[in-house]
RNA sequence: GGACCCUUAGCCAAGUGGUAAGGCACGGGACUGCAACUCCCCCACCGCCGGUUCAAAUCCGGCAGGGUCCUCCA
């Protein structure tokens, strides 16, 4: 198994720290807003990573934070008048629901801020001993030019970064590219520290989250190219002067998604809002059609297609599902034995072994969904229909796909024997209502 | 201004040296009592110009266009 690691910039093997089991860390959001489709491709993407660990057998550790502390939050609850805890758990909730419309799992470790400050507290006095972050009116900031290596995951050399910066720069810091770690302030929700009364800076937060809870350097870390730098450089930097180890042995980033071009974000206002979204699953394929690394561009008309391409894989999925039914022939303990199918599912798992394919992951499903439909009108084929059912559901479960379908009841069972027999006599007006009747019941 | 990336058919998208996967749309067939679904066939000299090589969409250089980061943003 082989993943892109963005901190050596190629592909490795993937060997995991201990035998059978993936730690893995992904940054979560800042809980002040609903989130929108292009906030959904990291979620959906790392869930899907998941889900193939642990299809294959791994015990998978899986966290992904939530900064519930944050000048945003703290505005934004200013702005409403509520207290700033009372408006993040709020969006932690919408944001658990939004996902989990997305069929993303939910069932991972969810650390806030305000749960880790003491943590965060900690680490940040423990940089501070180690001389590598300085107190100034209670502002606490890390010495970035003291670490040799800053800036070997975003391959940023500091002298070009310095002559290159636009940032204004705080007169208070050494070194314009020093970054805050604790910042004193009496505005909004705020801490008691040993530093002052204020609230941890933003790059702390995960390394000390990762700190407590695996408690040494992880497998995966994963998020968006734009945490690249400085998020996740400085991380870095913090776990090297503390832990000396980078974090992740693979570093993971994946490409944005795009509003006809433009970048979607919620400063420039071009959002559609996952739960405003009519076609969660048709959302989900498509975030998954395009290589996670790749940036990804969302228009009406090429989404369409996606709509289209789902609508497909619910259609094969239910006249597959129903033919087995109708015949109560399900066997879920069935062996897989036809050629066709093993080779397509061979090479939906060589793509998904080769750096979470899912683009070419999804050809394979889409070349099984026509051996399916090639397959479900000839008489006989129950065996090799089971057999497709059970690949088709395979994939399905590690790409996070659903489609929802329920077992047939005995009685409607009956009557859609009787429709058949009625069609078959050529008694169309009997056939019709008949019909009409398995519709009405949803069994159609 | 600096660093880096991308450009494949009408649209989306794989492919990283050996001669262009797949999907959607279009067109042509088939199946069908009607409808829906479905199946088969058809559909590309890989942004432009040069170079390296027996061989390049794939490597190198230049040009054009687009993007990301350097600043809060997944």
């Amino acid at each position: 198994m082989k993943i892109y690691n963005s901190y050596t910039d190629q592909l490795e093997d993937f060997i995991p720290k201990h035998p059978g089991k993936v730690g893995m860390y992904v940054c979560g959001p800042t809980v002040y807003n609903f989130i929108h489709i292009g906030n959904a491709r990291p979620v959906v993407f790392f869930d899907t990573v998941r889900r193939y660990f642990e299809s294959k057998g791994f015990d998978v550790t899986y966290a992904s934070n939530f900064t519930d502390v944050d000048d945003k939050i703290i505005q934004k609850a200013f702005e409403e008048n509520i207290p700033e805890l009372e408006l993040s758990r709020f969006y932690i909730d919408a944001f658990l629901k939004d996902i989990a419309s997305l069929n993303c799992k939910t069932d991972y470790i969810q650390p806030k801020v305000t749960e880790y400050m003491q943590h965060i507290i900690d680490y940040i006095q423990a940089l501070i001993d180690k001389e590598y972050a300085y107190i100034i009116e209670g502002d606490v900031y890390f010495r970035v030019s003291k670490l040799k290596d800053y800036g070997a995951l975003s391959n940023r050399d500091i002298d070009e970064l310095i002559s290159g910066s636009r940032v204004n720069v705080n007169e208070l810091k050494e070194n314009p590219l020093d970054f805050t770690l604790w910042k004193k302030t009496s505005e909004g929700i705020n801490f008691d520290s040993q530093f002052s009364e204020g609230r941890p800076g933003w790059h702390t937060e995960c390394v000390a989250m990762i700190d407590d809870i695996f408690g040494e350097e992880i497998d995966i870390h994963g998020g968006g190219t734009d945490l690249k730098f400085p998020h996740h450089e400085n991380e870095i930097a913090q776990s090297k002067v503390i832990h000396n180890h980078r974090v992740a042995k693979y570093w993971m980033h994946n490409g944005r998604l795009s509003m006809k071009d433009v970048k979607m974000s919620k400063s420039i206002g071009n959002v559609i809002l996952v739960k405003d979204f009519e076609y969660k699953m048709p959302l989900r394929y498509f975030l998954l059609s395009t290589h996670y690394r790749s940036p990804l561009n969302y228009s009406e008309e090429s989404f369409l297609m996606y709509v289209k391409e789902f609508e497909k894989l619910e259609n094969t999925y239910k006249s597959v599902f129903f033919k087995l039914d109708i015949e109560d022939a399900f066997d879920d303990n069935k062996e897989i034995q036809n050629e066709e199918i093993l080779l397509t599912i061979n090479d939906f798992n060589e793509n998904m072994d080769n750096d979470f394919n899912t683009a070419n992951a999804i050809t394979a499903l889409q070349a099984l969904l026509k051996f399916v439909n090639q397959n479900i009108r000839k008489p006989n084929n129950l065996e090799i229909l089971n057999e497709a059912y059970l690949a088709l559901k395979y994939m399905m479960d590690i790409l996070g796909l659903v489609v929802s379908i329920s077992r047939i009841k005995k009685e409607d069972r009956a009557i859609y024997k009787e429709w058949q027999s009625a069609r078959k006599s050529k008694d169309f007006s009997t056939a019709d209502g008949l019909r009409k009747t398995l519709v009405e019941k949803g069994v159609l």
